[in-house]
DNA sequence: GCAACCGGTGGTGCATACAATTTGGAATAC
DNA sequence: GTATTCCAAATTGTATGCACCACCGGTTGC
């Protein structure tokens, strides 16, 4: 340990809001490293380092991690904790999963979705439009996932949407890898969509986001593989 | 605290298995005893008499908690946990949320459900609805929870059928108390269901789910009143 | 050479200790 | 009687210590 003994006062060293549990800190962090795939699909857990990396004790680090395995974010190995391994299969599961709610989310959008709102949904497309073309992959994921979840908020159901933004998280990568090669295709469907539902054509909607999400197994699968490609080549950073 | 100050061994008093962890057996034992009510909704937990009554420290117990915040049993007050409140517009969304996996589901079971499975399903409504005039509630809802979940596993999708399982527990006390005066009608609608999974009729099959499970907002706000009755005259037991 | 022991080492699961904060209530003032 | 202040007890969040277990390299026996 670098740090001292015992430690006075030192809760949040970064800025001095009005105190953020380390529980919660690192469960975000960590968060934010699996969806940035800091770890390698099927990889042990190991608390110690982990816990030395995020300055905080193992302690509110396995509370963190407990949360992670609820949220299908890890997997509960009986003794540690591991990534869960990218199995076709679940992968599969996930996507269909995703389809399915995403859809009836766009019908209730249709039905309840107000008119101011999806004219500031419209203009968000119009700005991610123009910035597209030269957009980082990182980029084109933060618009796309902010578009279905602007959809799932016009829904009106909060268990729904954070449902969706469960299982995105759970195919961060996948959908990460899919992204490039589609950033026209992407935009495109996302004005066909939002025209459907501002149309009150929810038939229609369901169909285009029933196409637009990754939903053929072979593709599914494709990205898949470039996933373990990217994952295994990538510097360890 | 009644136990000595050092164990050595006692990690599982009950019996000599391969060894189930605290902190499983906490969340097992919780979400048990949350399905069952035995707290109150809005209710904050007690750490310490709980921990004491699971016969294991808080930190087990906590990795536990944490769990149950994230599948939604539980709410994460900032300091300490609680019991989440029976909020109407929430229990609406989780059954809207329900519905709606549901259909999907049972339109995904009928593309792809065996016809072995699909007889022995039947074969347990048949036993069922023999049994089921005087059935206690507990014992119907055990019914009732095996046949959606018998569903889902036809549909082939470990994640629908997960997260089908969460939304049930946590509407769990709500579809308890619909289900008194439902008897009849309950069992009669999971027989048309199957048949129409059967006759492979996927649009029958889903019109039929979606009238079976509750979603008129009168009949789920009548509901929610029913629970707080019965919840706030229960005997302390 | 290979299999069976075996000591040690790293890592996890859990109990406990402790500081900080909240809560409840008594004592006091008005 | 009500409001206020202040202290003690209760409660949570986190660090730490320890026991157990799985794994691993080496050594021994065959």
């Amino acid at each position: 340990m670098t740090r001292e003994k015992t430690m006075t006062k030192d809760k949040k060293p970064t800025a001095a809001g009005p105190h953020v549990s380390s529980s919660h800190r690192a469960h975000a962090q960590l968060r934010e490293q699996l969806l940035r795939s800091k770890f390698l699909p099927g990889q042990k857990i190991n608390e110690v380092s982990i816990a030395n990396e995020l300055e905080i004790s193992r302690t509110p680090l396995r509370e963190a991690l407990n949360r992670l395995v609820a949220e299908g974010l890890l997997v509960d190995r009986g003794r540690g904790f591991s990534v869960p391994a990218l199995e076709p299969k679940v992968v599969f599961d996930l996507f269909e999963a995703r389809v399915e709610i995403e859809c009836a989310t766009v019908r209730l959008a249709c039905e309840r979705a107000e008119d101011t709102k999806l004219e500031a949904l419209s203009d968000f497309l119009k700005e991610s439009m123009a910035e597209s073309p030269d957009a980082s992959v990182d980029r084109l994921i933060e618009l796309d996932i902010r578009f279905h979840d602007t959809i799932a908020e016009l829904a009106g159901n909060k268990v729904l949407r954070q449902t969706l933004s469960n299982l995105n998280d759970r195919i961060h990568l996948i959908r990460w890898i899919a992204m490039e090669g589609r950033r026209e295709r992407t935009q495109s469907q996302h004005r066909e969509i939002l025209d459907h539902i501002r149309g009150g054509d929810a038939d229609a909607a369901i169909a285009a986001m029933r196409t637009h999400i990754l939903h053929r197994n072979e593709d599914i699968l494709e990205a898949i593989k470039a996933a373990y490609g990217h994952v295994y080549t990538r510097p360890p950073a």
